[in-house]
DNA sequence: ACCCTTTAGGCAACCGTTTGACTTGATCCG
DNA sequence: CGGATCAAGTCAAACGGTTGCCTAAAGGGT
């Protein structure tokens, strides 16, 4: 509120005030400028326009000049000096598997609004699950002297004691904070929102191996289908391959399933982006979602409620997690020496029903083609 | 260790994760360090580290010393400090309107990859289309030693002599270089496709005014328009409303169109996002796609061909886009005095016939509900 | 007159690298 | 033998800002 209006209006006049001298090699203007313009020492100057505390013996009247020639010079700090000499950078790194829709999206629409709130920049860097770009990112995020590194569906490395958040990883490393999901919650929601429609013979869609999510959900499954009485069927577990961030590796998988020719009446998939691909599969195959097959898919990504049929699917609050991760990392930064007090923050689903579940059809099983 | 019990677990506890000669609150080696260790200068092993020319004078064993000698201490150099010293960050800062699902999303990941091969780190920052806070974020990124600026779809407020690069921004800056589509080509593809099918009342949904596409995709619209003899009714456009990145301005537009009462057989969106929006409201309206509506979205974003029905659409090179932005921005930054070769890079769209699109139905306009 | 505190600010080191200018000793050439 | 050249480095000044410590003068109390 103090300084936003300020700099607009610096601008304005810098634009308006007939600045004819338009000074495209002019270097930016730096402290020791201003010092000199108020004839005073640019420690004097870097007090005053930082409110240290040390400037609290520098009378009001000299504050004004200073602030004022600041002003007329258009100064502002070079943060590379800045971060250089106070060994903060005010910057954070963020790993994700790729830049695409789905998952890591909303996350970092999160991450970015709580960070940049609290003055804190990031760097987005992909590695598609190469481990030695995780490795390598990580080298070159601490050159850049970052200040904390943020994880995403990412198993790290290496680790060079910097404060760390990830993100649906069940990292095993101490220093590491987790924001997790509560994959048991998770689980029973959809399993039991099947079952209680009637289902009895659901598939399954694993993720890929290399995601950390695979295991606890699969886990997480097991456990609830056995609560249900439910018997899974290896049959009927299709897992996704390939690292592509597309749609096809649920749209294979799912031909996969219906391949295997065992019957099923609802399908469990790992993720909304794989769930739509089985939709389409199960389309081609001349199956009707839901009537033939009900979907439940795992996110709640954006397009999901825009799906036709509007996709019933285990939202996770991916927002709030990156708000969290951002939460926690700037914690962590401001007290480096301090365990951070709990090492794992659990979130919780919620089941969104939409279309893409019915009860079963009793009539003719899904074995068309 | 040094400041308390507290660092001592921290420390015992790294060692337990395997790694011996870790040390977590060591700070990290400096040139400085290398070169006691080796009994010269910095300078000496500064010019060595970077392989400068001034480093010809220096023999061979001298070398491979200096050369181990960093590698057992893991040297690193600090970015920040080269930056400051070099006057060149090797960041360049990336301005989107959003972080979310759709058109940013691909042209980010083609960004990324080039930037990251050049050895770029990119700060990304979302604006939400605020006046303030583009210009706000242009100033923060300059303040951190930006080597440019790419801004997509973002109207840029003030400049200041960075090297700098718009995708989809029909910016008026002579220093700005220009990633733009081909529009006229772009439209000429949808209303061909269209009015080739048979279709003669076709609605539109134009972008938000804020959208810098809006204006020229409107223009070359309605030459494509009057190319292909059809008329264009005022009661058949719509406006998407909001800032809201979801398919929800989409969908609320194509009630619009349907209260509107006006036939229409076709819609040609301003992007897919609206698209699936305008379909979900058919959808609910009682209307089919594409029987009773024909549909053409915009982008061809990774979602589209995973639409039931498969979106056609017109595809926006947006992968490419990115990448060209990452070049040319490359370029500018290389060589800052000369004038960029051609201010403005124009892609080519290409019409991805889907699902969606159908010949006109002769029967019954869709006046449904 | 003396001591103490406050006011007002300066000095210089420091952050970690880079780089232009310079030194020092040896070698070579005529 | 004297000067030039060269190898093998070193020195110190940047880059721009921050900060611990210092000083010098003025004021205030006794």
């Amino acid at each position: 509120m103090e300084t936003g209006p300020c700099h607009a209006r610096l601008w304005q006049t810098s634009l308006l005030s007939g600045n004819a001298k338009h000074e495209p090699l002019h270097k930016p203007t730096s402290l020791k400028m201003v010092a000199e313009k108020v004839g005073l020492s640019s420690a004097a100057v870097s007090r005053v326009l930082n409110g240290s505390p040390a400037a609290k013996s520098i009378p009001k009247p000299t504050q004004e000049r200073i602030l004022e020639a600041a002003r007329q010079l258009n100064y502002r700090p070079n943060l590379l000096a800045r971060s250089l000499r106070r060994g903060s950078s005010h910057t954070v790194g963020v790993l994700v598997p790729e830049i695409s829709e789905g998952y890591a999206t909303l996350v970092l629409a999160g991450l970015e609004q709580e960070l940049l709130q609290a003055g804190y920049f990031f760097y987005l860097i992909s590695h598609h699950h190469r481990t030695e770009l995780i490795e390598q990112s990580q080298v070159m995020l601490a050159e850049r002297a970052v200040d904390g590194i943020i994880a995403i569906d990412t198993a790290l490395q290496r680790h060079r004691q910097l404060p760390t958040v990830s993100i649906s990883c069940p990292d095993k490393h101490e220093w590491v904070t987790n924001i997790v999901l509560n994959h048991k919650r998770a689980a029973e929601l959809a399993i039991d929102h099947l079952t209680g429609l009637g289902h009895r013979h659901i598939a399954l869609i694993k993720g890929q191996a290399f995601s950390s999510d695979t295991e606890p959900r699969w886990q997480a499954i097991q456990h609830a289908a056995a609560n249900a009485n439910l018997k899974l069927d290896p049959e009927l577990v299709a897992q996704l391959e390939g690292d592509s961030p597309s749609h096809d590796p649920g749209y294979f998988a799912a031909q996969r399933l219906l391949a295997a020719k065992t019957h099923f009446t609802a399908l469990f998939a790992f993720n909304d982006v794989s769930a739509i691909g089985a939709i389409r599969a199960f389309r081609e195959a001349g199956l009707r979602v839901p009537q033939d097959v009900s979907v439940v898919g795992f996110d709640d990504v954006q397009s999901a409620a825009f799906q036709n049929p509007g996709l019933t699917t285990v939202r996770q609050p991916l927002r709030t997690m990156g708000i969290l991760a951002a939460e926690a990392i700037l914690r962590q930064i401001a007290s480096p020496t301090e365990r951070p007090s709990s090492r794992q923050v659990m979130v919780d689903p919620e089941l969104v029903v939409r279309e893409s579940t019915c009860p079963p059809s009793p009539k003719k099983p899904p074995k068309t083609q």
